[in-house]
DNA sequence: AATCTATAACTGTTATAACAGTTATAGAAA
DNA sequence: TTTCTATAACTGTTATAACAGTTATAGATT
């Protein structure tokens, strides 16, 4: 699953009362289970995961860190509201970010490898048909083509943070669950925004991804 | 101070323990007490701060929500190594937000009032000399112009964001504590910017923006 | 019937103690 | 002197229980 978390664990480590929490509680957010705006108390997740109160805390600490949990002082926690204002939120800083990895990479220049790998992954991405289905192919394709972008910048900040706005963007998508309208793919867009990449064109690449986000938080709002 | 935490407490309530867990670690560390690498064992915390084991579980988790702290599952804490990577990391993030900030600003255009408020803060900020003191009235005015700034986008992951990777800066500058070196004005940099915001130029802003942040690191290493 | 009040069932917070694992140290064997 | 081993002192993790505060409900009073 392309969803997985970031702050994964040691490979021969097993995984803590907090890690089990977390894992069940992020399911049941991004499948709907537990929708956006839903108190979370401790309690009743710790009735749910089978742990108790201390490690739900952790996990719920976790799941406010990655913005599908927000908490409020002697209150308690919810995930995340679809509001407006915090989708609005979460789309700047993802232009913030997309765009500033385009820059880097147009700036530093990737290696021959980096950009055959790319090159696959956007003709793949760009030759998808993109549907607001869950599970759709477009989707996958679409999130590790960013995240791959993000990686070869070599900076954790920017993939954390692209990470956690995907995380967000995807539990957008499956509660706003619509009808798969305009089913189709979207040119070579992303084979654009590579081209200028390679050609070394720092302002042309951020123009081309931000042009490229803002298309598709107006279609998505459209819709 | 300027270095307060955003994630403050509702007026009337009185802190927790894990607030002041925080708020003994946060000093510290700012101080250089607890220097950079250094391990934060829990225990260890909770005899120094005087709370039990679980608040201070709690406070180490927002410092390193914050970016001061970094934690190893099964490993533990430390105070945030002030490797290159992790300069790097944080100043290529600084600029994906500060850019995206004075966009943002171009774009939407400022209030009189906003306009005002900025400028005036914009040219006290380029009369004050820059020195590498701490306590250095720029550097306050600094934090301060540059974070008003965010707070006009009305994003707040944008302005949590910027606030910490300024205090990763103020961490940087106090451990490093250099002598007062070229302690001299930076000329009307900041009010150019503003400049650009009031033109509506976004990539005119950006552009000055992202300059300002690149010498700044430069000269930073440079020292 | 409407309103006040007292009780019961929640809430987040946190101190304590115990478990399991790692690291360091001290003493014995080579 | 060097090496192995056993013990002691750490480490993060977490279950339990208790405290204080809020919310909702049920019963009594007006």
């Amino acid at each position: 699953m392309y969803t997985k978390t970031l702050t994964s664990r040691t490979k021969n480590d097993i995984p803590t009362s907090a890690d089990r929490a977390y894992e069940i509680i992020f399911e049941k957010i991004l499948s709907g289970e537990l929708a956006p705006g839903e108190k979370l108390s401790i309690r009743t997740m710790s009735r749910l995961t089978g742990v108790s109160m201390i490690p739900v805390i952790e996990a719920l600490h976790r799941l406010e860190y990655e913005g599908l949990v927000e908490s409020f002082p002697r209150w308690g926690s919810r995930v995340v509201s679809l509001t407006p204002e915090t989708v609005r939120d979460r789309n700047m800083l993802r232009e913030a970010v997309e765009c500033q990895v385009v820059r880097l990479l147009a700036e530093m220049g990737l290696s021959k490898e980096q950009e055959h790998q790319l090159r696959f992954m956007a003709e793949e991405l760009d030759a998808t048909p993109r549907t607001d289905e869950r599970n759709s192919p477009f989707w996958k394709l679409h999130y590790e083509f960013h995240m791959k972008m993000a990686e070869y910048t070599g900076c954790q900040s920017l993939i954390r943070a692209l990470h956690n706005v995907n995380l967000f963007h995807l539990l957008q998508r499956i509660v706003l669950l619509k009808p798969a309208l305009h089913a189709k793919t979207l040119g070579d867009l992303h084979q654009k925004i590579l081209g200028k990449i390679v050609a070394k064109d720092p302002d042309g690449a951020e123009k081309a991804m931000r042009d490229h986000i803002r298309v598709s938080v107006l279609t998505q709002q459209s819709t």
